[in-house]
DNA sequence: GTTGTAGGAGTACGTCGTACGCCTACAACG
DNA sequence: CGTTGTAGGCGTACGACGTACTCCTACAAC
């Protein structure tokens, strides 16, 4: 052990105070208002105090992202069937980024930094291996639920079928897109959760189909 | 009928000699390389020249967004089982993304505007219907599809399971994720294809039993 | 030729991320 | 209680971005 000459000066914000902060900007002026000026400023600091914190800009992103996660719940849902088990876990990641919709496109390239989706990942698994899913079946099943919820959530909140986009596909020409029109009109009536769930069950049936065999 | 009293200028760039400009640079430089100066000297024009041919840089990405995707064929597969068409049409989006992985991040903001995706959506409704879907059960069944298919190519992309992402995860604290440990490891063993295919499979596997029913 | 329109280049502004340097506050030591 | 060394906080400044605006120029129709 050496002599420790002297203590530094002691911090005066915490990861948790900087990550609220810059969570209420992209909740207020969305991603792209999400500077680390704008950061500094709602904390009443310097733009520049925010790097004794953070390396870049990146690793706010991270914070912010972990920050939108961090509330779900990663505990797998006991004495349930299996696939109810999946559906739960998936809703509640689809809450959390529901209350901040303004992180959505910072979801997939954060995904494999986030302590809580590792969490989540985990969860799924002991769900999934419970179930009797090993090996690459159970690579593949977990790969499918991940890109599932991934995309279905970005679906709805960068419109969807069900969604503001609605009305930009519902106003294709008829004659060229008979279909999509159509199914936009359908969708009308669906509520996202459904959607979502609905979605989810047909991959989970899928599962269960290979469970049999 | 009134007399025109002169031609302008006429244009020396065509859109599509903009947008593979656009489309190299990506491919060079990747999304942060995309700018309007980068594009411009590719092309050998000025910066602001570009403005003639796009209003903004949004439009540039809507571009080379469509040029990506413009040489997916997006007609349904004539005389196969319909769970074949869908899967042919979803590889065949898989495929040309995979040409230029860097357009990855844009594809789910820019999947209203592509007329080709579009069109492909179109040929999967049409699959779908021939095969019995309508309604309610058509719209999710779409939104499904859509869900998985850019939810898994963005995986895929980002860091998936079987990928760079592998890396990563193998190299978590054994004790406190020890399922996504093992899985990583069984990941590598499974080729992009297989994994992409194979959550298809779930998905058009839950598809077959609603018809059954 | 002449003419009118639109193309092309260049300049310039505001905003971004962030490197850097200065001064200051404070915990641990004598 | 004074000294000291580390790190905090702030301000300035730079390069790169998107893009508004101004000039000059090329060219099709007369």
């Amino acid at each position: 052990m050496y002599a420790v000459k002297a203590m530094p000066r002691p911090r005066s914000l915490t990861p948790a105070q900087l990550a609220a902060a810059a969570l209420a900007v992209l909740d207020r002026d969305g991603l792209a208002g999400l500077t680390m000026r704008a950061v500094g400023a709602q904390l009443g600091t310097s733009t520049m105090g925010l790097y004794r914190y953070v390396a870049d800009r990146d690793e706010l992103e991270a914070l912010v992202v972990e920050r939108v996660l961090e509330p779900v719940d990663t505990h797998p849902p006991p004495d349930v069937p299996w696939a109810d088990g999946i559906r739960d876990l998936a809703e509640r990641v689809r809450r959390a980024v529901g209350l901040h919709p303004a992180v959505v496109p910072l979801l997939p390239a954060y995904r494999h930094r986030s302590p809580t989706i590792l969490r989540w990942g985990e969860a799924v698994l002991a769900v999934l291996t419970g179930a009797g899913f090993t090996g690459t079946g159970r690579v593949i099943a977990f790969r499918a639920l991940l890109g599932y919820v991934v995309g279905a959530i970005q679906m709805e909140h960068l419109g969807a079928l069900a969604g503001p986009g609605t009305a930009v596909i519902a106003a294709l020409p008829r004659d060229e897109f008979p279909l999509l029109a159509a199914t936009a009109r359908d969708a009308g009536v669906v509520v996202p959760e459904d959607e979502f769930g609905g979605g989810l069950d047909l991959l989970l049936d899928g599962l269960a189909r290979r469970l049999d065999r």
